[in-house]
DNA sequence: AACAGCGACAACCGCGCAGAC
DNA sequence: CGTCTGCGCGGTTGTCGCTGT
């Protein structure tokens, strides 16, 4: 007997999240934390499973994830811990900590593992053609025996500089970092071993607690705009069709108007692109009791007593500064050493 | 203009691990 | 110690939009 469905697949909704969703979920985050995601559904009324509720807030609604296109520096880094940990997408995401796994596997699969594909190709083509050329008969298991020691070299190069790049970061700022396990469940790929043993460093991590709920309000409205532009013959375009549930309530008495179009203008609380990078339009329009929900949960609320207060976006800029920052000041010191090698 | 093929991305599925009981 | 439950991870699928014919 195999083990039973995360959820009853009757009732339950597939597909893509509307807004509505994506706001009742991080409502009832910002109200509970994250965490218990079995509870999530029957407590906000959502038909949702547990773990697309999980998943969708790791991917999508979680504050401080950077979406976009992936910069230079940001494939190198990929390309780089994807030679080093193999598919350990969590283990590579921890390095870069404001894209997700999803992201990250598949901006490996649709862009990386392609170009990296019509790299190889190119070289095997040219290294095939070179030794035509030389007449060169060498038996195959003798230059997979120089490859491998070239890889294994190269990898040991890759440890070495991998570990250097973290204690140089880390050194950085070591007092913001909280640093995770690196994930060592599972492991079977040597290479993934050999980081375990050498490097007992943990891939940095910017912490979360520097996140406020502004990224996750800006994370839906970018996805917004985008779904009010082309609704995609949503299986309900308004919430009817969820339940009244405690959230649910507290949902409508920020967002009040029950229609469709109602709740898409409710939603411009600076859920416009254009007007979200216009602060005073945002913390105009949130109220002081909504503004103290967008806390940061994870920080102790004294300490947000004894700060002068940030309005939420211009805190949310800082953070988001900082971060970017640290971010930076890893990538850079990642490469300084190891640019050559690609 | 209509259609097919392809690429990109969001979401789902199944498995494994860890902690609670 | 075995079972159950919740969660995380990686692989895969489904859907939509773009491009070429």
């Amino acid at each position: 007997m195999g083990r039973p469905p995360c959820c009853d697949k009757i009732g339950v909704k597939k597909g893509p999240w509307t807004p509505e969703e994506d706001i009742i979920l991080v409502s009832y985050i910002q109200e509970h934390g994250p965490g218990n995601w079995r509870s999530v559904p029957t407590n906000t009324g959502l038909l949702r499973c547990s773990k697309s509720c999980r998943l969708r807030w790791t991917n999508y609604l979680r504050p401080g994830i950077k979406r976009g296109s992936f910069t230079d520096q940001e494939e190198k880094m990929i390309i780089h811990l994807q030679a080093l940990l193999g598919n350990r997408w969590a283990a590579i995401t921890s390095y870069l900590p404001q894209r997700t796994d999803n992201d990250i596997k598949n901006y490996w699969n649709t862009h990386l593992k392609k170009k990296l594909n019509k790299i190889q190709s190119n070289s095997s083509d040219q290294e095939h053609h070179h030794r035509t050329l030389r007449g060169s008969n060498s038996s195959s298991s003798s230059e997979t025996a120089i490859s491998k020691g070239k890889w294994e070299r190269r990898l040991q190069t890759d440890i070495h500089t991998a570990k250097q790049a973290l204690c140089d970061a880390l050194s950085l700022d070591n007092k913001s970092i909280n640093p995770p396990e690196l994930s060592t469940s599972g492991i079977t790929n040597p290479s993934s071993q050999l980081i375990h043993q050498q490097s007992v460093l943990p891939p940095p991590q910017i912490s979360h607690s520097m996140s406020t709920y502004a990224s996750s309000a800006e994370n839906i409205a970018r996805l917004l705009p985008e779904w009010i532009k082309k609704p995609k013959k949503p299986s309900h375009t308004s919430s009817e069709s969820f339940g009244t549930t405690q959230t649910q309530n507290s949902i409508k008495e920020q967002f009040p108007s029950p229609s469709s179009e109602g709740f898409e203008n409710s939603l411009q609380f600076g859920f416009n692109n254009s007007n979200f990078s216009n602060n005073s339009d945002v913390s105009r329009s949130i109220s002081p009791e909504t503004t103290s929900l967008f806390q940061d949960e994870s920080k102790p609320k004294t300490e947000n007593a004894q700060l002068p207060p940030l309005s939420f976006l211009e805190k949310w800029l800082l953070d988001d500064a900082t971060a970017q920052e640290h971010e930076d000041n890893l990538m850079n010191l990642a490469f300084e050493e190891t640019d050559g090698l690609f």
